[in-house]
DNA sequence: ACGTGTGAAGCATTTCACAGCG
DNA sequence: CGCTGTGAAATGCTTCACACGT
């Protein structure tokens, strides 16, 4: 038995986003060349502990073999697909900012399978525009439409704080069932909708709360 | 009593990030023309529990008064001493690609007493420009110059992935105390030098597993 | 012999429930 | 009386240490 399906056991969040660091050391492991490795490399790698980064896989199954380690090639797709990004996901992107173009640049999201299949956009100067690097370009009153139609499922909010309660609702009618909130703004989100909130103020103020006490 | 200046007994990561949401939150209270919150009140606005909401609270002193609340003002102002942000921070950003703009075009590090002070750029065209919004662009090789100049303490890595670890090392070695790392790269950081990681990409795959898994 | 997989121990954080105080 | 502050209980997560399989 390799590959578990995810159980009903409540698996930790800490152990998702470790399972993400995981995946992206394994691709320098790859291009250095290695096609085995052992809980240990990893560790130290990613700066965890042996036995921690074996509990995690635990969860969904048995990746290794006894006394030799991990094939890196298998290891990272069973790898991916507990954590959902064995295939491609559609999303949107709302608010074409200073934020949403940063997002658009940086092809670390299309990497890990996230594509962005539509932007909508308040300003309609901006929605003329009708597409931007190919990623067609909505106005918010076609969202109910394009989102169904297109199959997107998560939702990207970077538009101004003040706006961002009333994208949520809106992303939410549409069908969307998971939000990556960029706003400092609170949203609450119904059942079966997921929320996550990105806000670097945050890490920030952790990191100044660090170094005040150091 | 009211502020217990921090203990050596550890607080938990996880309280730091809580209290944040808290400020933010109090700000809305405050807006709203209220002068007193209860830890109900607090707890139904940002999604935890009371009881937590006091035990934070209380690794840092007394902040309220029994059977009545908490004085909004007093509390927000406490809370900012607790975390480091009753002062200013001089941050120094590094690369001016897409994301550093986004950084730049957004506000909220500024309401929160981060002030971007310096930017350091490779490409020598945008270097010429000397500066960005009133703040000084400059070379990388200046920055072993101007960061203890500026009084410099967080570097913000706003630079492509395979850059970023020659960039920590710099800023680490130019004075600076904590770092931003908006790379996925995997950096290390000496003792006494404070590292934070912000990984979108992270946050959608914990998106996506729950979605897979719904 | 070696490194994984895993119950059990250890540690940290959250929640409960009530004493304490205005 | 109401809501904070706080020990104690409950829960959850991490680390240990060893059995297991190759």
């Amino acid at each position: 038995m390799a590959f578990k399906k995810v159980s009903r056991i409540k698996i930790p969040e800490a152990t998702i986003r470790r399972l993400s660091l995981y995946d992206r050391c394994l691709d320098d492991v790859r291009k250095a060349g290695k096609k085995i490795v052992s809980s240990s490399d990893i560790a130290r790698k990613c700066g965890t502990n042996p036995a921690q980064i074996r509990k995690d896989f635990a969860y969904f199954g048995e990746f290794g073999v006894r006394g030799v380690g991990y094939y890196v090639e298998n290891l990272q797709e069973d790898i991916k697909k507990a954590l959902g990004i064995d295939r491609s996901w559609n999303c949107a992107l709302v608010g074409a900012g200073n934020l949403g173009f940063a997002l658009l640049g940086t092809d670390s999201l299309a990497e890990r399978g996230f594509r962005i299949s539509a932007i909508f956009e308040q300003d309609p100067i901006l929605v003329e525009m009708g597409s931007f690097r190919d990623i067609p370009l909505f106005s918010m009153d076609q969202m109910q439409r394009i989102v169904p139609e297109m199959g997107i499922r998560i939702g990207i909010i970077a538009v101004s704080p003040e706006n961002a309660l009333k994208v949520s609702h809106q992303l939410i009618d549409a069908g969307v069932k998971g939000i990556l909130n960029f706003t400092p703004a609170t949203l609450k989100v119904p059942l079966g909708t997921i929320l996550k909130n990105v806000d670097f103020a945050i890490d920030l103020e952790g990191l100044a709360f660090q170094l005040a006490n150091a």
